[in-house]
RNA sequence: GGGCGGUUAGCUCAGCUGGUUAGAGCGCCUGCCUUACAAGCAGGAGGUCGCAGGUUCGAGUCCUGCACUGCCCA
């Protein structure tokens, strides 16, 4: 089989493969655990992506780190739960839908409501699940017996239930007021679901004739066409100007309805002419006055935003057709006083972009203030940590701030609310349609019409998910579930929902103990919270910083990426840049050198694979004697050279960096270090020094590279392992190859994951292949400079500043010897420094000359000599200014003094080296 | 108007709690098809860390101000 591995990594076939293999074999299901269960557990909640929604970027970076975060932990031996599943999107999946139906011609009124959201679940049932089986080609391991959608049943129950008891409770109120509409989508939408933009407009100034005076009162505004329902103009108690105006009336124009002139708060004297029109039925803070002042609230427009019968002559107008005609009449009739420029905050609908409207109408609200206390508090104190901690303080001052939620929706599609009318007047809120009216015992009850916001749902996964109301043992185990990784956009509509449901309903609610403490939280007192932590992730923009967007075309399809470099380099590029708190601005060069990086993996595997061909088959890792998985670090590995030592060190040095980055969601570094590892590393010293070893040729010491063999295949498996989270697809089929069929488990997510054994940290072993490396890189430099041909073995004088170094060198021979960039002849040690020598390099510990006829470039080396000295020198100076410096001495750590005093010495020998060879180079 | 972030090599970005010589990828220049890999190997050039102050024995890292820039909220 090795002998087929192409030459090339060809990502393809093979991901889709295993990703249909990791579903089909259920890896991921977990089953309720037991009572008596030990395990630490680990719990996480896919943010439910749109049932209308494609995969894009931001899904990927998020499932990227949620699949890394998941599979670390499943690694490390977690019950690991993570839940998948939609959101019906309520607004979104309408739309949808309605639009298919007017390109047959029809509109949603057509079929009626009971049809239409037939015709939705049909819909859900053909086009819904797109985003999840585009998960599974991520890779994504979750649990797809646990899928659940937000209208399904069981979750439609909760709704249910979560609603009536905070009507009960008095935290759900119906009332009439200002809410945000939108005339397109034809609902009203919460605060969040605003998109405030300023964009340039003008402010008008209009005349109303005070009545019985010959004076005008001059009202400033940017939207004039709302003054058709104004019911008064509002001036300034303390403002001197309009004194003489109060308790007066004027003559609204146009309509020629007297309304009065109030005293108010809202008219600021700074502002515009310091009077304002006041129209109750289409502003917000007009609203509050006009309760204040006990004012008629005439609403002259329609669901549609166009103008009513109330608006006299200009019914039937749009909004903006209104504007114009409006101002037109104004300026014909000499009321139209001034035009300035102005900057207007103007709010969009964030789902079509229509300009809200402000509008006066009957809905449900959540009284807000008690659930935010709780949800408040549990972040303050610590009971949920935000990472990275500025989210912290964002979400406290939204919370410190917050309004009732509007949570009623004038759509068909999603949880109607559990209100029934009566002819009577009565409101009946129940779990269950009820039989009769519970004041006038009539049975003519007709439910509301209104849905619930799709977000009140989805505010309550992290419970419901796991079987609330009902007490399980899902939710005894698994909640609340460990973290939350989500994107910033929905911190406030999501994330901050979640807290307050979560604290509202969970209140009391207690972890099994034993799973708490395995799991590694008994710090934390309070089990209603719905997840410890909550990690924000960064926005992925396109290359050059820009936000994605459709309008703009910049979209960057990730399954377009996916298709030219495959998902393990796709993964890989989202997780390398992911850095916490900073956006990523996606470059595909990086995902091309990240497939780069998956064809260096393969190539490196395909090299063990022909080595381990030559080796009796036994030599390959199997089963471990207690037939369960290898262990978490390297297994049966034998350190019988300095290189040995080195990359065990090495190995376990990253492992302990990649543990530690993730431990803290620092995903960019996790990646970067495998990265530099498998490389740098692994690649480029490792598998070069043991190739002299790896010779099967008659004669030579095949115990020995029998070793190294082993060596190469179980070091294999352990990166394999530890980069498994990030590129799950290539560690797999390569894992899998190793072990011919034969592996100890059914896939590598289900091995162990290495974690760092400090004994086989290994200081003089690194320190030592450190001056090796240098001695190789100064070969290889030297023969660079001097232009020797790559083919051309030099022979080598070396002298060793010390014994050990010395020692050093010879014991290593065979290394130097065997690298073919140096290609070294042979080597002889001399007694004497070798530093002024042309075509020689020095550094602290060794001078190597390379010997050659060929003359040097004197002047190049000169110049490289010169600026070489300047830099020791610059360094020299402050090295010694620093160690003389009394206050650094005595302040400093005594490793980093100790440090710069070693660094001084080495200084003051590469100075004397240099400057001697400049002098004999007459520079 | 309030709040938060960014400014480090030609480009895109790392640099966590202040501590040895500021790194990577891409791009660029030079040389190599060396039997794992040209999606590769080896070597090289390239940075007064936005500006000005301050704290400190020591600042890319902390503080203040300024400039430019992005985002969120009202």
């Amino acid at each position: 089989m090795p002998h087929e591995l192409p030459k090339t990594y060809e990502p393809g076939a093979i991901e889709a493969r295993w990703a249909e293999y990791w579903v089909k074999e259920k890896l991921f299901s977990v089953p309720t655990p037991p009572a008596g269960e030990k395990r630490p557990v680990f719990t996480l909640l896919l943010p439910p992506p749109n049932v209308t929604g494609r995969l894009h970027m931001g899904h990927m970076l998020n499932q990227t780190q949620m699949d890394i975060i998941v599979r670390w932990h499943r690694m490390r031996g977690f019950l690991t739960l993570w839940l998948p599943g939609t959101d019906h999107a309520g607004i979104a999946t309408q739309m949808m839908v309605e639009r298919q139906l007017a390109s047959e011609g029809k509109n949603r009124r057509d079929l009626g409501r009971e049809k239409f959201v037939e015709r939705v679940w049909e819909w859900k049932q053909h086009y819904g699940g797109a985003i999840l089986d585009q998960m599974k080609r991520l890779g994504a391991s979750v649990d797809w017996d646990r899928e659940y959608f937000t209208m399904d049943e069981n979750l439609s129950r909760a709704v249910r239930e979560v609603f009536v008891r905070l009507y009960e409770e008095g935290l759900i109120y119906r009332g009439k007021y200002i809410v945000n509409w939108c005339p397109r989508c034809e609902t009203a939408i919460s605060d969040l679901e605003v998109k405030h933009e300023e964009v340039p407009g003008k402010l008008y100034e209009i005349r109303y004739p005070v009545i019985g005076t010959n004076e005008f009162v001059t009202v400033a505004t940017t939207r004039p066409e709302t003054m058709l329902g104004d019911t008064a103009v509002a001036v300034n108690e303390n403002d001197e100007r309009y004194k003489h105006l109060h308790e007066k009336k004027v003559l609204l124009p146009l309509m020629q309805r007297e309304i009065p002139i109030i005293t108010d708060e809202l008219a600021q004297p700074d502002f515009g002419t310091g009077a304002v029109k006041v129209t109750p039925a289409h502003d917000p803070n007009d609203f509050q006055a006009g309760l204040r002042h006990n004012l008629l609230q005439i609403d002259v427009m329609d669901q549609n935003a166009r103008m009513n019968q109330n608006a006299g002559a200009y019914a039937g107008l749009d909004r903006f057709e209104a504007r114009k005609r409006v101002l037109a009449d104004l300026r014909a009739q000499g009321l139209l006083a001034g035009e300035k420029d102005y900057t207007i905050a103007l709010g969009k609908c964030d789902r079509c972009g229509t300009v809200v409207e402000p509008r006066l109408s009957t809905q449900w609200f959540i009284k807000i203030k008690p659930l935010a206390e709780p949800a408040t508090e549990a972040v303050e104190n610590g009971e949920i940590t935000i990472v990275p901690e500025n989210y912290k303080q964002i979400y406290l001052n939204w919370m410190h701030n917050i309004h009732d939620w509007c949570i009623s929706r004038q759509l068909w599609w999603g949880h109607r609310i559990p209100a029934w009318h009566c002819a009577c007047g009565e409101i009946i809120v129940a779990r269950e349609a009820p039989k009769a009216c519970t004041k006038c015992a009539g049975s003519e009850l007709t439910q509301d019409t209104d849905v619930l916001d799709t977000w009140f749902s989805s505010g309550l996964l992290p419970f419901t998910t796991l079987g609330w109301p009902q007490k399980t043992r899902d939710e005894e185990a698994f909640y609340p579930t460990t973290l939350l990784i989500t994107a910033y956009e929905i911190l406030f509509f999501w994330v901050a929902r979640m807290i307050m449901f979560g604290c509202h309903f969970m209140q009391g609610h207690k972890q099994d103990p034993a799973l708490k403490q395995a799991s590694g939280w008994c710090d934390k007192k309070d089990d209603s919270v719905p997840f410890r932590q909550v990690y924000i992730h960064a926005l992925v923009r396109d290359a050059e910083r820009q936000k994605m967007s459709k309008t703009k075309g910049n979209v960057i399809d990730p399954l377009e990426i996916i298709q030219r470099f495959g998902t393990d380099a796709t993964r890989f590029t989202l997780a390398a840049m992911a850095a916490p708190g900073t956006d990523i601005a996606f470059n595909e060069s990086r995902t091309e050198g990240y497939r780069n990086f998956a064809n260096k993996i393969w190539n490196a595997a395909r090299f063990m694979f022909m080595n381990l061909e030559r080796v009796e088959p036994g030599l390959r890792p199997g089963r471990t004697a207690e037939g369960g998985c290898p262990h978490a670090g390297i297994a049966g590995f034998e350190t019988s050279t300095l290189e040995d030592r080195w990359i065990l060190s090495r190995f376990n040095r990253v492992t302990a960096d990649v543990n530690n980055a993730l431990k803290t969601y620092r995903f960019h570094e996790a990646a970067n270090r495998i990265y530099d590892f498998f490389w740098g590393e692994f690649c480029d010293w490792y598998v070069e020094l043991i190739k002299p070893r790896l010779n099967f040729e008659a004669g030579r010491d095949t115990k020995m590279a029998q070793i190294a063999c082993a060596n190469l295949v179980n070091l294999f498996d352990a990166s394999l392992r530890l980069l498994h989270p990030v590129m799950p697809f290539i560690t797999e089929e390569i894992w899998q190859a190793i072990y011919e069929g034969k592996a100890p488990a059914k896939s590598i997510a289900l091995a162990n994951y290495p974690q760092a054994d400090e004994k086989q940290f290994d200081s003089a072993a690194e320190t030592e292949m450190a001056i090796l490396q240098d001695l190789i890189v100064s070969v290889r430099n030297l023969r660079a400079e001097l232009k020797i041909e790559p083919k051309v073995k030099v022979p080598l004088e070396v002298f060793a500043t010390g014994r050990e170094t010395r020692r050093l060198i010879e014991e290593n021979q065979v290394a130097i010897l065997a690298d073919r960039s140096a290609n070294v002849e042979k080597i002889a040690f001399v007694g004497t420094s070798l530093a002024k020598l042309p075509g020689s390099r020095h550094t602290a510990q060794f001078d190597v000359h390379v010997v050659y006829e060929r003359k040097i470039d004197v002047a190049a080396e000169c110049a490289r000599l010169k600026k070489e000295l300047g830099k020791i020198d610059k360094e020299i100076s402050s090295a010694r200014q620093q160690l003389q410096n009394d206050g650094f001495v005595a302040n400093a750590p005594a490793n980093v003094v100790e440090s710069r005093r070693k660094r001084l010495a080495e200084l003051e020998v590469l100075h004397v080296k240099t400057k001697d060879k400049i002098q004999e180079l007459n520079c």
